[in-house]
DNA sequence: TGTACATCAGTGAACGCGCGTTCACTGATGTAC
DNA sequence: TGTACATCAGTGAACGCGCGTTCACTGATGTAC
């Protein structure tokens, strides 16, 4: 039955959560849109109430999961000094947890595979989401707006690299990745 | 019907190629059997005349995949300098030509974030893959064995992360990344 | 403020489709004598 | 070397399944008076 706007609201933001982390967790393909809506509580049939497609869904989800892992390390960013927080950042990044729970992880690192064989639309909203991460980074770096950016770009590019890797490395060849870029000099 | 031997191994062949060359192209979802098997000139019934499962398929043709990447960059490093090579390599690996053409790239930043959520025989082969990397990347880099180990990581790490993030990206995006990446200090 | 009615969020069955896999069949290949 | 027969690579139709999407329906919500 009908229920009240409020109501809807909380429902459209719960899908759009169950949608983040599940994307992250299963994949683009792997994020049913069954699954997304029972784990928010609901039926299947209801989604078209919400989204007019699957992807209009995936970019609302994609968007929301680099908001809100992107958030956390901004929010580190006005509490402590640039180097502490990217010094935080590096070793939450290159953790075993992170790699072990993509689901509340950086979403670059755990779809971008499959933006990449998305359509523009989609690759518009993970630019997008990249270029928050980049803004982030690069005031922690130093030197001319390009030398900052491009060193974001470089570190952004390593993190992704080395949890992308680990995770689809057997354990031993990721733990040695992990602690090797940990190792990195800065 | 029945054919020879020798033509069973040619069909052998060229189906672990165009899965090696599809599965870059279109994802371990994408490249369906079917899709595979015409590539290859073969009709899709015959497929479990040479594969148990389709999973079987995927790890023939990712190690193929890893055998010919690295066979190109190992072969440069036989016949130049470990700096030339090296150099080489680095500018094909983040060349705008890369990001446009997976089907003949780097396996690893095609499919690792789909083997991340693969069966564990998958990873153990990917696993396989990156390492002969490493110890191709690795024999370009000066210290201790420990430290270029090190340093291979990193430097795969950032590569595949540029790429991965670069096809995912809309074209500005990807653009600004790869020339970030590509004007690394080293 | 009450009332009558239109709206529409959510339900659950159904759809068409493509997937991985199976199977009966064909006829050239490989083998036993 | 020939011959008779078993083998089996490849074909094409069929299968069960899960997917994204559609639809008739329900009944509480929102609105017009």
């Amino acid at each position: 039955m009908r229920v009240s706007r409020e109501e809807m609201a909380r429902s459209h933001q719960k899908i759009v959560e169950s949608a983040s982390r599940l994307l992250r967790e299963r994949g683009l393909d792997g994020a049913g849109v069954s699954e997304v809506m029972s784990d928010a509580g609901l039926t299947h049939g209801g989604f078209y109430r919400h989204f007019e497609t699957k992807d209009a869904l995936l970019s609302a989800a994609l968007e929301a999961a680099f908001g809100e892992f992107s958030g956390h390390f901004e929010k580190a960013l006005e509490e402590r000094s640039a180097s502490t927080a990217l010094a935080g950042f590096r070793a939450r990044y290159l953790s075993a947890g992170h790699v072990a729970s993509p689901g509340v992880g950086c979403p670059a690192a755990a779809v971008a595979g499959e933006v990449a064989r998305s359509p523009d639309g989609l690759k518009a909203t993970f630019g997008a989401g990249v270029n928050r991460m980049l803004a982030a980074l690069a005031r922690c770096m130093g030197g001319s707006e390009q030398a900052r950016f491009d060193q974001a770009a470089r570190e952004l590019a390593t993190l992704v690299g080395a949890v992308t890797l680990a995770r689809a490395s057997d354990k031993e060849t990721a733990g040695e990745i992990l602690r090797a870029c940990r190792a990195a000099r800065r």
